[in-house]
DNA sequence: ACACATTGCGCAATGC
DNA sequence: TGCATTGCGCAATGTG
């Protein structure tokens, strides 16, 4: 009762014909209607094909079974679309953590390089003495000069 | 020229489809109110009911200038739609960009910690030898540096 | 045969 | 004034 007041004369959903037209509207396309299939629930018993023609087009748009479906559709369509829309957000978020893990990441490979190279230091240092120490223990009396004591 | 043919009788948009929305009376579901504006400056007041008012909305769509309007929308919306799927795909290719990037500095990070925690134990153990002893063989590899200052 | 999920598309409102 | 975005419904198609 509702639905025909508002697509009884100005509906006749355009899709096809214009959706299809528009895209080329320059081709020399004469095509059809895709005849659509929307089944005839209204007699269980069977009545399935010789579509005269589109007179009937109209009755399945007010169809109750046919708005039924179409508003389930809609729902269906709005929660697909929110969760794609949750999707790439949730991406979005993945791409901003995993910049901060690796910032981490790159920040603790430069602290155990550091550490690294301060105790190879320290190795060479030692050697280094060793092989002074061990020729030349004392030249003059003093001490082997403690050096390299740096670190943290 | 070609849209009107093909709009001509079954075309109407039934966009006012909102309309339908708006009026679903019984539906339990989607409520939200559009309250659609037909952009319809030439006649005031609305035309809400009044199916003879009909004509000039008709003539708005069959309008060239609408049309033109119309296709315009239709390739800005494509082109926005194509634009917002590549990023989508963008950022997800930086997400697996960005995991490589923390697998591989996260294998960095082990090797460097094997590296220190091999350096560290030499530490420990020239530190106990030279606790222990004098001058122990050979900890580190370096030669054993002749321990005995005893003269012949 | 069937219900929900996806997707492409056009319309209109709105943002800029 | 015009393109860009966005919410929305329709229909075709995919999937179980």
């Amino acid at each position: 009762m509702s639905r025909q007041q508002q697509q009884a004369k100005l509906s006749t959903s355009d899709h096809n014909g214009v959706s299809v037209i528009q895209s080329q509207p320059h081709a020399s396309s004469l095509q059809q209607v895709p005849q659509l299939v929307p089944a005839n629930p209204s007699a269980p018993g069977g009545k399935a094909l010789a579509p005269s023609k589109m007179k009937k087009a109209q009755a399945d748009k007010d169809s109750e079974e046919y708005r039924q479906r179409r508003e389930r559709n809609n729902l269906a369509v709005k929660k697909s679309r929110m969760r794609s829309k949750q999707k790439a957000m949730d991406t979005q978020q993945r791409v901003n953590e995993l910049k901060e893990e690796n910032e981490r990441l790159e920040a603790k490979i430069k602290l155990l390089s550091k550490e690294l190279s301060v105790l190879k230091d320290l190795f060479l240092e030692h050697a280094h003495n060793l092989a002074d120490n061990v020729q030349p223990p004392n030249v003059d009396g003093t001490s082997p000069a403690p050096s390299a004591p740096n670190g943290q």
